[in-house]
Formats: structure tokens, sequence, C-alpha cells
RNA sequence: GCUUGGGUGGUGGAACUGGUAGACACGCAGGACUUAAAAUCCUGUGAGCCGUAACGCUCGUGUGGGUUCGAUUCCCAUCCCAAGUACCA
């Protein structure tokens, strides 16, 4: 046993002790309840892990260690998403196969994170890029597949229940979710398909399906992007250029879950801002579609969504997108040329000069009219940029009285602004939006409100088959193939029909998991095909059918991981129906807020669909989550004088009377601000060793400023230093000392001693330091022993139980100081405290834990101490007196004091009389247990 | 622009349903121990004012109002910071 608080031979000690014994291994056990505490699983970068990873996986091993000493049966797994783009990119440059570097990358990352002593049940540990995994991801992906989604039942159903009704009913009133053109057909047109029509039909119903999309397109890295992966026309990773490209894809019927996506959100436990997000993200308008005639053309009529149709009678032109499909068909001949420039004047203009552009209203009249429904007037139709192919019906009904932007059209383009409510304001100067007052100029909805109008308006063109009520989410189908080597191969081949048409099959669910071929290099092939095309000579199905070349992206394997988590092993089952019923759903899930439209969505729709088959038991995948806050880097600067004869620095706080240059100095090689002016001489071969360095006091202090943590900036602070240096367990109680979880916050070394010295601390309340004697002791507590004890259980627990981690630190120094002023080495105290304790501080819990006679590796399954109100000592209160809300003394009562005994107490106490001054009081207030306030004149 | 957070000492932060603002920690200053240093321990530390001192007074949670006996907390307005998002009809 040590006496000595040597921390780095305790914790490699215990680190494989836990590791021998599989003290944190969980198990399916009825008798206990269960607790699911689910990190986001990394990507493992050949960076390894900087001090900002660790907060959350710090905080969600508390967790999971707290619910153990409450009974619980928790689980708690890591693994790892390792499929992804820097390794199929170190690929490219080096040959080296992405499985190679993955795996060197994982065992990195494995002993980095063994090496913060985390409670993992590493035996459940998953890889998404193992094929024993990624069998399971393209098994979900052939149940997409054959399910469709049935808007009567609202869930996924197997296609066989599609067929059947088909061949009785045909699709005439069927309510599914499918493609758009997919024409609606009887129950005879079915039965008449050859088999090879049909499959084709049903192709449109699948949730995952192939489809000519007009996707994010990015030449730089040679593969579609989705939506989430694309931020202001650029990749989010990389940031290459993306372009609009029309291309035949796997796409996720992710639509169909919209609805059911939104409401989900009312019955989870996540941030405001994530779930605001995701509802922002899925973008519900409950509108109505309107149908306009357009004047000389009899084949077409053109479709415009509107959230406002109570302003139709103000509509003043009409404009399309200008990359509708029929701007060339409904361009009348005089205006050919105007508007194939301007529509090449769109075309031309790149995502960065789109969004870098200030608004500025460009469109072209296409010489053709339309005919507004409501009052048959003659309406130009326009086409303008602002008006986005992708979204509604790709036209819009140009209002401008009552929409900034149609407003600000019809200003530029001349067109009338008619007003259409009574309430409605200074239009002449601006668009007025109001919903407020009667209708005006508006035909049948003249003198009516806005919510009458609505619904006049809506029936009235349902009536007429001009126009109905209608939702339209802004939210897309998620294009689901990747033109990259390094991801999960789509279970998918081509086989021709008799009229030599390609379609996609499923492999026989026995050929999973269909693993990723060999292939010479992981580029694109020569004829642009992604780079799985390389093995297309000897990777066929049956040998003779293609493959599908692309892989899946890498949201696929993480919207799932929990589930494989509760039963990694299992060959024959992505987890067993017993290891389902008894871990059901993630309990508290602790990530990033960046994932908040991807993966978080993703896995939502995922866990969703596998419901609908019953896989699963919980239409949310994770009641609970929390986002921890980003850790920001904590830059250091020295300043360098400027032309200076000899090279010279300047300490931070004189850098005014000087021209000086800031430089970015390594974070490493300061501490509390204070340069260490040898190593920094040392480190940097352009500053020589007479160098000057101008001090205050003594000391070259630095100046600092937070930025991103980054090896550019010098300000990356690796753990594994800060391990050696102090110990793991200081490093935890620090990370979560520093703030609140949630919060963003830079990274700051310079307090990190205030956290150890608390450990040491509490050791010495077990060991003399300098004699290394034992103090502990089998006397019974004292009264203030035990006040002190349970005032710590008590908020401990209040605090674990509401996840708010640095408080739990601030409470367990107070109770080691206070216990250190009393002196106590008491057995019988320490050890509950020691409980409190060994979440945050697990290595040193389990070395203490066995100076204190205890069985070794019992600590982790030991009874979270129970508080007991009595042991509070709170027969009195020190009621704080104020006068007018400010307070001037304190006065002792007993707790069982009635307000009336304590009001005439404090006004005949000497001091309040004195304060009174003869002044008698207006009113006393005493609030039990808080405060007394005296209410003087008014 | 919109959405969601946030603004408290020199610093990180605390104050849970309105009830002693600044817990805890860092830093800083002073002291004890020591030949010395480290370590440890003790004291002080929001700003300002009065005074020899004890004591006491005033101000103070971005800013300006309001509600209240009492506001960091609730309401209104406004400024600033961060994140997300956008010609979404």
């Amino acid at each position: 046993m040590r006496t000595e608080y040597q921390f780095r031979e305790i914790e490699k000690q215990w680190q494989s002790f836990w590791e021998k014994n599989e003290t944190f291994k969980s198990q399916i056990n009825k008798n206990k309840p269960k607790y699911f505490v689910l990190d986001m699983f990394p990507y493992p970068s050949g960076a390894g892990l900087h001090v900002g990873h660790p907060l959350g996986y710090i905080a969600s091993d508390i967790i999971s260690r707290y619910k153990r000493l409450m009974g619980f049966e928790v689980l708690h797994p890591m693994g790892f998403d390792s499929f992804g783009l820097p390794a199929e990119q170190y690929a490219i440059q080096t040959g080296q196969h992405p499985a190679v570097t993955t795996e060197n990358n994982i065992a990195k990352y494995i002993e980095q994170l063994k090496n913060m002593g985390f409670s993992f049940d590493w035996s459940r540990e998953v890889r998404t890029s193992d094929a024993s995994y990624y069998k399971w991801t393209q098994w979900i992906f052939m149940k997409l597949f054959n399910s469709w989604y049935n808007q009567e039942t609202d869930k996924a159903e197997s296609i066989d229940t599609l067929t059947e009704i088909l061949t009785k009913k045909g699709s005439v009133n069927l309510r599914a979710v499918c493609d758009e053109e997919l024409p609606r057909i009887s129950a005879d047109e079915w039965n008449s398909y050859s088999e090879d029509e049909k499959y084709k039909y049903i192709l449109g119903y699948r949730l995952a399906y192939l489809d000519d999309s007009v996707v994010n397109w990015c030449p730089a890295m040679g593969t579609v992007l989705a939506n989430d992966e694309v931020k202001d026309g650029f990749s989010e990773r990389g940031g290459y250029l993306v372009e609009q490209k029309k291309m035949r894809q796997w796409s996720m019927r992710i639509t169909a879950y919209a609805d059911r996506l939104l409401t989900g959100l009312d019955e989870v436990d996540w941030s405001d801002s994530i779930k605001e997000q995701q509802r922002n993200w899925i973008g519900k308008s409950i509108g109505a579609e309107v149908t306009f005639d357009i004047e000389n053309v009899i084949d077409k009529k053109i479709k415009v969504f509107t959230t406002r149709v109570d302003t139709i009678y103000g509509v003043s032109f009409m404009v399309l997108a200008p990359e509708h499909e029929w701007v060339d068909s409904l361009t009348t001949q005089e205006q050919k040329s105007a508007v194939a420039e301007y529509v090449k004047w769109t075309q031309s203009r790149s995502e960065l000069d789109r969004v870098s552009e200030v608004k500025q209203i460009s469109g072209v009249f296409t010489g053709t009219y339309v005919t507004n429904p409501v009052n048959d007037e003659r309406v130009p139709l326009y086409l303008a940029d602002y008006v986005l192919a992708g979204y509604g019906t790709g036209a819009v009904m140009g209002v401008p009285s009552g929409d900034q932007r149609d407003w600000n059209f019809a200003t530029h383009f001349d067109l009338p602004i008619i007003p259409i409510l009574d309430a409605q304001k200074g239009i002449e100067k601006q668009a007025d939006a109001t919903k407020e007052g009667l209708y005006i100029n508006s035909g049948i909805i003249n003198g009516l409100s806005y919510k009458e109008a609505t619904n006049t308006l809506i029936s009235w063109l349902e009536q007429r088959g001009l126009g109905k009520g209608k939702i339209q989410y802004r939210m897309r189908n998620a294009v689901f193939s990747r033109q990259r080597y390094w991801g999960e191969p789509v279970p998918v081949y081509f086989k021709p029909t008799s009229s030599g048409e390609l379609l996609p099959y499923l492999i026989d669910e026995s050929d999973l998991p269909l693993e990723l071929p060999k292939i010479d290099k992981y580029l694109p092939t020569e004829t642009g095909e992604p780079p799985l095309g390389r093995a297309s000579m000897e990777w066929k199905y049956k040998n003779q059918y293609e493959y599908e070349w692309s892989t899946m992206p890498g949201w696929a394997g993480s919207s799932w991981y929990w589930y494989r988590y509760m039963d990694s092993q299992n060959k024959d089952e992505f987890a067993s129906k017993e290891s389902v019923d008894y871990w059901k759903a993630v309990d508290l899930y602790i990530g990033g807020s960046e994932h908040a439209t991807g993966h978080l969505l993703y896995s939502r729709f995922w866990n969703k669909f596998l419901k609908d088959l019953g896989l699963v038991h919980e239409e949310e995948f994770a009641k609970k989550l929390i986002n921890q806050g980003m850790i920001q880097g904590r830059s250091n600067f020295v300043y360098r004088v400027k032309d200076s004869e000899k090279v010279t620095f300047v300490s931070y706080g004189l850098k005014e009377k000087y021209q000086i240059a800031a430089l970015h100095v390594d974070v490493n090689i300061v501490e509390n601000d204070i340069l260490d002016v040898d190593a920094f001489k040392k480190s940097r071969n352009d500053v020589p060793d007479d160098a000057e360095f101008i001090l205050e006091g003594g000391k070259y202090m630095c100046g600092w400023e937070v930025e991103k943590m980054s090896k550019s900036k010098y300000n990356v602070v690796n753990p594994d230093d800060l391990i050696s240096k102090y110990g793991a367990d200081t490093l935890r109680v620090y990370e979560m000392f520093l703030g609140p979880l949630e919060q963003f916050k830079p990274w700051n070394t310079n307090s990190i001693s205030g956290s150890h010295n608390f450990l040491r601390k509490f050791w010495r309340l077990f060991f003399d330091e300098n004699t290394q004697a034992g103090k502990l002791v089998d006397e019974t507590a004292s009264a203030d022993e035990l006040r002190v004890l349970h005032t710590a259980i008590r908020k401990v627990k209040d605090d674990l139980d509401r996840f708010s981690f640095n408080t739990v630190v601030s409470t367990l120094m107070i109770c080691v100081n206070d216990l250190g002023q009393l002196k106590c080495h008491k057995k019988s105290v320490l050890r509950d405290l020691l409980i409190l304790v060994s979440p945050y501080a697990p290595h040193m819990a389990e070395e203490l834990w066995v100076a204190l006679g205890e069985l070794p590796g019992q600590i982790s399954y030991a009874k979270f101490p129970e508080f007991n109100p009595a042991f509070l000592n709170e027969e009195s209160f020190k009621y704080p007196i104020s006068f007018n809300g400010k307070v001037k003394l304190t006065l002792d009562f007993s707790s069982s004091a009635s307000s009336n005994e304590i009001e005439s107490g404090v006004l005949a106490n000497e001091q309040v009389i004195k304060i009174l001054a003869g002044v008698s009081p207006s009113k006393v207030i005493v609030v039990p247990k808080r405060i007394v306030n005296i209410v003087l004149g008014k």
C-alpha cells in the first residue's frame, strides 16, 4: 500500500486491475434497473486526442460511475466511427490501405482513453469499418429498400403489403410517400404489368431508392455531399467549392418521417437550440397550393405554394425559378433572347457570387401571362433568382403589398402594389405582412378576417379543383451515395430487364456482409466512376452482375450504433431481442452540438424506422442529450520589439512603450502566463542566446487570446502531458471544475494546481505527507463531522442529478477543507466521502479504499451514501435582517419559531432598535428559513 | 434579418422555485515554518469613502426603465458577444 500520493503508479496499477478483472463489464441483469450512458463515438484521426476531446467522456464517465453507485446496471461503451475521409485521403497520397491507418489511429485512441481511467466496457467496442459491424448497416439498408411508408398507418411497412394493396386497389387512392412523378394506376393496370414493370414501379415507393436528383457535387473531392455537409456553397470538410449537378443516386426517403421527426422533439430532453435547429431544418410550412392557368397554353398549369393564400387577390406578378424546366416553353418569341441571357447570367454566377453578393434585384419578363384563379386577372410571368427551384414548386406568386421580396421586385419592375387588408400601413414605402384587419380589394373574402379568409379560400379552391391546403417541408430526402472507397458497400447489384434496362436488386441476405474489395488505387476510375469501379473486373455478384460502386455516407454507420453496443458480438442479429428488451434506448447521450442536423437527425430517422419494423422499442433513441461545449484554445503571445539592434522581447505589461510585433508562443512553455525564457530560447532557432528580455517584476509576462485550438497557433494542450504531470484524476477533476459542461470555454491550464491540491489535501486526511504515517482512526463521528459530510452528500447527489459537474467539485473541496479543519481522520466519515469522490477521481478512490481496509475494486459497486437530514443541525437558523432590502445584521432564531415570534424577537433586538432610531416600521416581512425584511416609510 | 444561448471581481466561475451577490478555485499581497528553497499552514483580497482603529457608510451582476417589502433572477426597451441559419414563398 502506498502512503504517498504517487499518482502515476496508482493510476497505472488500477487501470490494469480494472482491465484484468473486467470491473466494468456490464450484462443483462433483470434485478437491477438499467442505465445506458452513451458518448458520441469519435472518428479516430491521426492527431490523437487533445484536451478538449475528453470533456464529454469525463462527464459521461462520472455519471456512469455515479449510476453504478446508485444501484443501476450501467451500459457505458466506446467505439469508433472509423469510416471516413482522412484515412482515404491519406491512402490516396501514400497507397496505404485505409484499414491500416485506421487500425493504428484506433490503437492510439484506445491507449489515450484508457489512460484517463474511463470505465468503458471495452468488450463491447464497435468499429463501423469492421465487416462484422457493417454487415448490419447493410442489413438495415436492405430493410429500408424493402419498405415503403404507408401514410394510412403512419409507419413504414414491408413492400409485401404494398404489392397486396396494388393488386387489389391500385394506387389511385393510395396514401403513401413516393416519387412525385410516379403515375397513379388502377389495380387492373398494375395486374397487367410484367414482373419487370411491377418491380420498376415499386422502386418509386421504397424508402431507399435510386433517383436522378440534383445533388451537391464536389468536383475537388469527386463525390456528392449531403445538405448538412455543405456550408455556404462549400464543403464542410476541406472547404471545396460545391456545385449542383443532376446525378443518379441512392436516397433515403427521410421526408416520410418529417412530421414524426418534428413531433418527437417534444418528448425528448434535448437543448432548445438543438431542437430548434432540427425544427428549422425540417422547416414545416402550412399553406396552400394554387394552380394558375397559363394564357395560350393548354397542356400546362403552374402550381405555386404559398403560406399566405389569403393574399391571393394582391397578386400582381408571378415568378419562376430560372432553373425551372418550363422556362423555354413558356417564353414568348420576343423575350427569347432576354430570357436566354438572364438564364445564362444566373448560371454563370458561381455559388460564391450568390453568397457574397449583396441582395440585388434581378429578373426578366417571359412575355407570358398567367391567370389568377380567384379573379381571372392577367398576371405577368417573370423569372427571378430569388425563387429557388428546389423548394416548393419552384414558382411563387408575387404579392408586393404583403411580402418584402415581392415588394422589392414589384418596385424594381414597376408592377402594381395592391393593398389587401385595411390594416396594412405604408405599403408605398415597404411591404406590410400583417394579418390584422379586414380584407379589401379581395372579392369573395372582402370584410373577412385572416382566419376566416384562409379557410374560405382553401375550400373555394378545393371545390373547383384549383388548389388545396398543403404542408410543405424544407427538408429534402437524404442523398445516400458517396463516390468514395472507405465506406460501407451498398448491398445492391444491377440486373438488366428483358428490354436491357438495369434495375437494382438486393443481394441475398446470406451473402452479407458485402465486403470492400481490394483496389489498386483509391482514386476514381479513368472514366470518372467511383473507386470501387476499379475492382469491377473480378468483383461481381454471382460472377456476373455489376455491384453498386458508390458507398454509403459517413452517417450510415453512426445511425444505429447504440444498438450494436447492446450485443456487439452477435453474429446472427444486429442485437438480440433479449438485449434490446433490456437496454431499450439511450438514457443519457453526451456529445457535441455540431451534429444537430446531421447525425442526430439521421439517427432519429433510422430509429423510428427500426421501431416501425418492431425491432426496437422506443420512438426516440436518446431521451436526454447534453451537448458539451467546445473547448477553445488559449494562445499565448510574446512581443518582439521592432527595429531594435538586438533581438528583444518586451513583457506584456510594458509593451505599450514600444513598437512591437506579437508572436504566438507555445503554451506548453508558459505557466500562469509567465514565460519560461530558457525554454523559449531553446525552442526557437531565430532567438539567439543573447536575446534581450524586458521583464516586469523579474518575469516575462505573456499576452493571451482565445482562438481555435490548432497546431499553427501553438495552443494545443495534450492530455497525456497533463496526466504525466498531475495525473488523470487531477485532469478529470479539473476539466469538470472549469465551468458548466455545456458552456464554450477556452482551455487554460493555469489553475489546474487547485484541483491537484484538492486531491492531495484529500489524501492527507488519510496519510501524513511528511512521515507517511497512516492517520485513520476508528472513532465514531462527531456531530460537526456528520453535518459537514451530509451537507456534501446532499449537494453532490442533487448536483449530479442535474448534471452540474462543476459545482460538485466545489462541494467536495468544501467538505475536504472542513474535515481538514476538524482534523477528521475517522474511517466512517472518510469512507462515505471517498465514495462521493470516486466518480471524479476513481484511481485515488480505489487506492484509499484499500487503505480503509475494504476489498480492492469494490468501490465501483459500493452503495452511494444515504443523506440523513437529522445530521444537518437545523435547530436554529441565522436570519439576515434587512431594512428595505439591505441586510444590516443577522440574528439566530430557533427553527421552530413562528413568524410572529421572530418578528417580535427582531423588533426587540437592541441593534435593530438602534438602527430604527425611533421610526416604527410600516411592515415586517418574515420568510421562514430565508430572511427578515423590515420595511420603513412608504 | 431570424433562431438559440450568454454578458457577475484581475481570471475561471457560484448563487436550484425572487430572499445575506461574488461560494469554490486561480492569481495577487502579507505572515508562520525552514540555514535556504520547495511543500504545507494562517490572514487578507469587488470598487470607493470616513476614520488611529473597532465600527460604519455609499456604489456594485452590460445599459435605461418597470413590477416587488426585496431583482443577477421576472417584465419592457436597448447595446454587445457566441453559435446556428436564411432570398424557404
